[in-house]
DNA sequence: AGCCATCTGGATTGTCCAGTCCAATTTTGT
DNA sequence: ACAAAATTGGACTGGACAATCCAGATGGCT
C-alpha cells in the first residue's frame, strides 16, 4: 500500500520505481496527445507495458495518476526551458528563451497546447486537487521569470515605474495565449507575435545604457 | 434526414427549431463546464428535455453536435462583446472592452476559460474539422480587433512603426493566456494585467500631439 | 538457501455511454 | 378533414472503461 502522492519513490525498490515511472510517462504522453478524459488506463496500461494490477498498486485511481502526471510535466516544462528561464534578466536573455519556446512548438508541428497550461484548462474546474497542484506550477514558473525582471530592476535596467511582477504575469500570459493560438491555427506565428509584442514593451522600459545608475548595494 | 451542418434551420418546423436549439444550447453549457469529453449526450437529453430520437433526428452524431456548439458559443462570444468589439479603435474603448471582459471573468467567479478558446483546447489535435471552424471563428474575432487598430493607424493615431495586425494577435492571445490563467488561480488579476499590460504597449505606440504616453490608470 | 515484502499477470465486474430501432404522436399542406 | 411529413418517446445493444481480486513471480536480505 505505496501511495504516496505523484513522483514520490518512497520504499519502491528500483523495479518498482522504473515501473511506475513507465507508467507516469506513458500517462503524460498520452494525455499530453490526447487530453485526460480522453486517455483511457487501458491505453497507458497498453503503452507502458503493464497490466491493471501494477496500475492499482503504484495509484489509488486514475485521479492520483493525473496528480502524478501534473507534477511530471511541471518538471519537464521547467527543466525543459533552463538554463534560460533561470537568467531572464536581459532583453537578449528574453528573446532567446522565445526562441526556445517557440522551437518546441515548431517541433511538434504546433500541435499540442502547453503541457501544464492544457492540462489547467482541462481541469481546474473539475478537480480541485488539480488545480491547486497547477496554481503552484504556474506559480514557480511565474516567480523564475519575475526574478529575472526583478533582477533587470534592481540593476536600474527597467524603468522605475516598470512592475517585474506584472511583466512577468503578462509573459506568461503571452506565452500561454501564443501556444493556444498556435495550436489552433497550426502556425507559430502568433506566438512568436504575442511573446515578441509583450518583451518589446518591455524593451520599450528599458533605461538606456548611458544612463545606467550604477548601485553598489548588495543584493 | 434533415441534417445540415450547426445551426442551419433548413426545413425545420419553429416546433423543431426550438427543440434544436434547446438541445444546441443545453450541450453548449454543459460543454463549457465539464468539456466536451465530459459531457455525455444522457446529460444533454436530460438538461434540453429531449430523448435519444431526438438528438439523432437533429444530428448525425455527438461530433455534429460539437460543431452545432462550436457555432454556437462562436456566435455567443462575438455577439457578447458587442458593441465594442466593433469599434476597439482608441484607447479608451481597449479599455472598455477590457472592463467588459474581465467583468464576465469576475461574473463566472473565474470558472470556465473561454468559451471558444477551451474548445480549442480540448479539440484541435483531435478533430480536424472542429479545428477548422474554431480557427475561423478566431479569424473572425482577431479581424474585429485588427480593424479598430488599423483604423486609428490609418487616422494617424498609431505610430508609422506600429502594426496593427499583430498588436490584433497580441491582444487575443493576452484575452486567452489571461483567461487561463485566471480560471487556475481563480483570480481576475492575472487577466486583467495580461490585457493592461499589451494596452499599454499599443498606448506607447499612440501619437499624441504633445503628450509623452502614460503609465496604465490604476487598476 | 529461504523468508517476506514487493511486485506482477490477467480474468472479472458493474457502470456508463454513444448510437439504433420502431412505434406513437403532432404538425403541415391541401 | 385527411394524408404525408415532421417530430417525439423510450427501450435496447454492444462496446469501452475504471476499478477489483486473487494467485503467482521476483528480488532483497540474513
Amino acid at each position: 500500500m505505496t501511495n504516496a502522492p505523484a513522483l514520490r519513490t518512497d520504499g519502491l525498490t528500483p523495479k518498482g520505481r522504473a515501473t511506475r515511472l513507465r507508467i507516469v510517462a506513458a500517462a503524460a504522453d498520452l494525455m499530453f496527445e490526447h487530453g485526460v478524459a480522453r486517455t483511457s488506463l487501458d491505453d497507458v496500461k497498453e503503452l507502458a507495458g503493464v497490466s491493471s494490477s501494477q496500475l492499482y498498486h503504484y495509484f489509488e485511481d486514475k485521479s492520483a495518476i493525473v496528480s502524478a502526471v501534473i507534477e511530471y510535466q511541471t518538471e519537464e516544462v521547467l527543466s525543459g526551458q533552463q538554463p534560460h528561464l533561470a537568467h531572464l534578466d536581459s532583453i537578449p536573455a528574453l528573446r532567446a528563451w522565445r526562441d526556445v519556446l517557440v522551437g518546441f512548438r515548431r517541433d511538434l508541428n504546433c500541435r499540442g497546447g502547453c503541457p501544464i497550461g492544457s492540462l489547467g484548462s482541462e481541469l481546474a474546474d473539475t478537480d480541485r486537487h488539480a488545480r491547486a497542484e497547477l496554481a503552484a506550477g504556474f506559480r514557480r514558473w511565474e516567480t523564475s521569470i519575475r526574478d529575472g525582471l526583478r533582477a533587470m530592476r534592481e540593476r536600474g535596467e527597467l524603468a522605475p515605474g516598470a512592475k517585474p511582477d506584472d511583466l512577468a504575469v503578462a509573459l506568461l500570459a503571452a506565452v500561454q495565449g501564443g501556444i493556444l493560438l498556435s495550436q489552433i491555427h497550426r502556425e507559430t506565428r502568433p506566438m512568436e507575435i504575442a511573446l515578441d509584442t509583450v518583451i518589446d514593451h518591455i524593451e520599450s522600459l528599458t533605461v538606456r545604457p548611458r544612463k545606467r545608475p550604477v548601485r553598489s548595494r548588495a543584493r
